[in-house]
DNA sequence: TCAATTTTTTAGACTCATCTAAATATTATT
DNA sequence: AATAATATTTAGATGAGTCTAAAAAATTGA
């Protein structure tokens, strides 16, 4: 078993290993975790004496198999309590992060199990990340924002996370809507505005547009 | 905020003060805690400074009226977790203890007040034993073992330990049935066997009989 | 009552997870 | 390549909760 504090470190190497191909720095786990640098080192090197991760000085970390497997149980679990918070227990999708922080770590491999089975096996949080099924798998991909894309990338419109009338007139009027095929043409690095594609037409949107629209590869 | 070692010993004194009226001792609870009584001296200490236990050295240890509160507000979580496993994931009543134990620690009140509406605010957890509502009321006397009963005490039968055919068979050959009045007349010294009065009749039970018969007063 | 026994507390040490401050390694910049 | 800036690690300390061993207080009982 681990402790709280050694399966959020694990948590947040997963996260921040998407962005840190290489490995995830000291500093960028630092901030992540909201501690230390000298603080990580120490933990890091525990991690690396159970073989939960991959470490060689200076060089940054990288989750092990155990480890990644470690750190899918626990989101997993989050993402399970959160649902279950908002389905069952009318807590808003805004409410529900600080508690499901806690439950994460309740280790009960029935219990994992019978609430999985008892929410009908969902494979979205209220937020609309994918929740790995037992053998750790994401049966669907995890949403980005169309902002975090890269040029010539593609990906399907499927949410957005500003919700005010004002934006979804915006998208209607150029025909953005859940489904659409979006390509990344090209991005300005001034402003961080992007050149896409969809439905064969060209467009140029700033990053507000982009940062509130949500996309699966 | 107490972290769950505090939350654990003022639960453990909260159950204990029922045994020892006087105050707690020392050793009683590192019993109670499987811990050493030199650990209990120090957790003593703290919980004393944070006005959570009265406590004078040498004097054993009561708990506060704060104190009370959040050993209640405990054990209501633990007792509502249990239902909640039991009810709606499938657990056995004998399996839930440990789950419960983590889970009681979550420090959410509206997750406990939701968790208590989703579950119908009920009134006994899978065990029996009464569960407090928000305000901390027991709505509901404990249960307790006929047993723990002392001489000339009184209360109504609400359950049995041991299911086996073999006791059940017992009670039913001698009168003894849920919902009937027993009154201790005398406790035997050598075997603990009881003097009980039901029915207006007056009837010996060795101390395997009186240990498997739940009691509510 | 006063010695023996039991209970409780004290003293000092350990582990875990954290911190600050200082040292060292890496990287970026002239 | 040498120096400056940045990133990372080491060294040493802290607080929480626990432990063992020893000291002190309370209780028991001859």
């Amino acid at each position: 078993m681990f402790s709280f504090s050694e399966e959020n470190y694990l948590k947040a190497i997963f996260h921040l290993e998407r962005r840190y191909k290489g490995g995830v720095s000291t500093n960028a786990l630092a901030e992540e975790m909201e501690t230390k640098a000298s603080s990580v080192t120490d933990m890091i090197r525990k991690l690396s004496d159970k073989q939960l991760v991959i470490y060689k000085k200076y060089q940054g970390v990288k989750l092990s198999e155990k480890g990644r497997a470690t750190a899918i149980e626990v989101i997993r679990k989050h993402r399970l309590w959160e649902f279950f918070l908002v389905e069952k227990l009318n807590f808003n999708w805004d409410e529900v992060h600080d508690v499901a922080e806690q439950l994460e770590h309740i280790k009960s491999e029935k219990l994992t199990r019978e609430l999985d089975k008892f929410l009908g096996f969902p494979k979205r949080d209220p937020h609309g990340d994918p929740i790995p099924d037992a053998e750790g798998n994401f049966s669907v991909s995890n949403k980005l924002l169309l902002a975090e894309l890269e040029k010539d990338q593609t990906g399907i419109c499927i949410g957005v996370k500003d919700t005010s009338a004002d934006f979804l007139r915006y998208l209607d009027k150029n025909k953005i809507a859940l489904g659409k095929t979006i390509t990344v043409k090209d991005i300005e690095n001034f402003d961080n505005s992007m050149l896409i594609v969809i439905d064969g037409e060209e467009l140029r949107i700033s990053q507000l547009i982009s940062g509130n629209l949500f996309i699966k590869m």
